[in-house]
RNA sequence: GCGCCUGUAGCUCAACUGGAUAGAGCAUCAGUCUACGGAACUGAGGGUUAGAGGUUCGACUCCUCUCAGGCGCGCCA
């Protein structure tokens, strides 16, 4: 409703300057220099739901004063708006300092926004705006060296919600996982297995320097050993010594899915480095990449010109000793991707990962596409507190919360909401005790608690046999708090676009604090179940559409919306 | 040394990407229920938006410099 509110009233100023200035031999054409129409939301209600700031951005062109112009503009507007379909929805217009013309939405209009809920339902939000658009979201993919930390857990967090977010407004969008299980990484799991192995034995066997200390290598170990039937050292003398780390990459790999099952992450496609990026295919990219000059050879390495693109420096994709760098089969699978379609690509890093982005998009530039097909996600650290201290992490010492531990010391639904609270790129303060507290403190009780406390109101309205939620338009929806809730509810929508234009879940979470915010304000200051059946059936249609709105969102967040807490 | 990010109320964070009097939650203090779930609500105090210039009708937002903090700068992944 207030989306198409918005994009009618630009239509009508935009009806209205033409008019004005078009044939206006005085002023310069507008064609040409014309500033786009914006309309915004204003931050204070007592300028209206809508205002649009065009006088202001014409003062310039017009070299007049932004009032005038304002006051000029204004009588064509009023003229195509009355002229219009939305006419009864907007009570006024009114042009004020320094320039803004504001629109008012009137009481009908406020109706027409809960009418809206009520009818589209779970559907409220939904739009068109990605025009089924192919993107491509690739987070964790973590190697299947361990378990999942918590800062995959973030990730995992904010990749799940943005693609719900970005399907939810018309994208087309997939969750990629991508799995290394080649290279160093794997290589040395291998080896810190094949270690394990022997201590089990008896034997005094070296464990790598660099090698993943956690107690699960020795898990993996003692089942590799029950799986192969290893009893002594000539039993393991007949083991390949690629069986360890495949063993490792595997059993590692089914921990990992596991977790991310249990956090209801659910991917779309599961890509692997060793079928992706295969000796031919790397030599494939190499040869087409050598074809158009990208690629050079300086002190028996071959070096990738990056810095056309706008990195630091040219970036090594195969050693002087003939091994491939990380870059070399990355540039690979990311050309696999874009063979698939996608037309727009988001890897989800870490904040170690900063310095790959130009690399990464440079790579892009490499490959015929333009850098800004791909972007990547910085998704900063989430520290753990536990009564009020951080713990320390670190995945090679086997120190780390797993993202598991996490899961099931707090719940699925406040180990979600908690990981999106901040912005992506801003780091986390993850509160283990505030996380489990069921009280006001604790944002993701507060949100559900509306959610609840809504269901607990329509549910005391049907056993006593009141009428069912509806806008008669006759009464009610008049008191600030009610009027408040209307334009929240209304706003979501736009929430949406936003938060997937930006690539950023937290705005949605923001959204459904202020929502709840509004719905308990609300609460306390009008009786929704009200002697006069007029009132008591607008405002169980009021809150039913902050339900739907509150449960709709949450869905998008992965976490669940109780009826009774 | 070079590059990126950050700096907003005592604390943790917002501010619709350049809009109107910079807002919330904690914490502090003072209040609110004979009724729909008190896991709630109302009010008060608290600010030179790190600092200094600049751009313009208008700056927390953009540009330059300074200060403070974080991260990245490998023929690692």
């Amino acid at each position: 409703m207030f989306v198409h509110l918005r994009q009618q009233l630009n239509e009508i100023i935009g009806q209205a300057l033409r008019g004005l200035y078009d044939q206006d031999t005085q002023s310069p054409p507008l064609a040409g220099q014309a500033p786009v129409i914006l309309i915004d939301f204003p931050a204070d209600k007592q300028h209206g739901e809508f205002s649009c700031n065009i006088a202001m951005q014409l003062s310039r062109v017009l070299k007049k004063n932004p009032m005038t112009i304002a006051q000029d503009i204004l009588p064509a507007v009023q003229t195509g708006l009355s002229a219009s379909a939305i006419a009864p929805y907007i009570e006024k217009v009114q042009v004020k300092a320094p320039g803004f013309i504001n629109f008012y939405v009137s009481l009908k209009g406020f109706h027409a926004v809960i009418e809206d809920v009520l009818k589209q339902k779970g559907r409220f939000g939904i739009s068109q705006y990605g025009r089924g658009q192919k993107f491509c979201l690739e987070f964790v993919s973590a190697n299947p060296t361990g378990p999942l930390t918590v800062a995959h857990g973030r990730q995992a967090a904010v990749g799940d919600s943005l693609v719900n977010i970005l399907k939810a407004v018309g994208f087309d969008a997939q969750k990629e996982y991508y799995v290394n299980d080649e290279g160093n990484q794997i290589n040395i799991l291998g080896r810190c297995i094949e270690a394990r192995v022997r201590q089990a034995l008896g034997v005094d066997a070296a464990f790598p320097e660099d090698g993943y200390q956690g107690d699960y290598v020795r898990t993996i170990a003692q089942e590799f050993m029950r799986k192969q039937k290893i009893k002594t050292i000539a039993d393991l003398d007949r083991q390949p010594a690629e069986a360890f780390r495949h063993f490792g990459a595997d059993h590692l790999m089914a921990v990992i899915q596991k977790d991310l099952e249990d956090f209801d992450v659910h991917f779309d496609i599961w890509s692997y480095q060793s079928r992706i990026a295969t000796t031919r295919a790397i030599e494939e990219v190499l040869a087409d990449l050598k074809a158009k000059e990208f690629i050079y050879e300086s002190e028996g390495a071959l070096w990738f010109k990056s810095t056309l693109w706008g990195d630091d420096k040219d970036r090594v994709v195969r050693k002087s000793n003939g091994e491939y760098t990380y870059l070399m089969p990355d540039i690979v699978y990311h050309k696999d991707k874009f063979s698939r379609g996608f037309k727009r690509i988001v890897d989800i890093l870490g904040p170690d990962h900063h310095g790959y982005i130009s690399r990464i998009k440079a790579a892009a530039g490499a490959l015929g596409k333009s850098p800004d097909d791909l972007d990547v996600v910085i998704v900063q650290l989430a520290t753990i507190y536990r009564n009020g201290k951080p713990v320390s992490m670190s995945t090679r010492r086997g120190e780390f919360i797993s993202l598991r531990e996490v899961m099931e010391e707090v719940g699925k639904d406040a180990a979600r909401f908690f990981f999106l609270m901040r912005q992506t790129n801003a780091p986390l303060e993850f509160d283990l005790e505030l996380a489990k507290k069921e009280s006001a403190e604790n944002p993701v009780y507060y949100i559900q608690y509306a959610h609840a406390r809504i269901h607990s109101i329509i549910r005391k309205a049907k056993e006593e046999n009141r009428l069912a939620p509806k806008i008669s338009g006759s009464s009610g929806l008049e008191a600030v708090e009610e009027i408040d809730l209307v334009r929240k509810i209304g706003s979501y929508p736009e929430i949406l676009v936003t938060c997937a234009k930006q690539l950023e879940p937290f705005g949605l979470v923001r959204y459904l604090q202020e929502l709840a915010g509004c719905f308990h304000k609300f609460y306390d200051a009008c009786r929704v179940l009200d002697d006069d059946l007029n009132i008591t059936c607008e405002r169980l249609a009021l809150i039913e559409g902050a339900r739907i709105v509150l449960a709709n969102g949450l869905r998008l967040l992965g976490v669940a919306a109780p009826e009774k807490m």
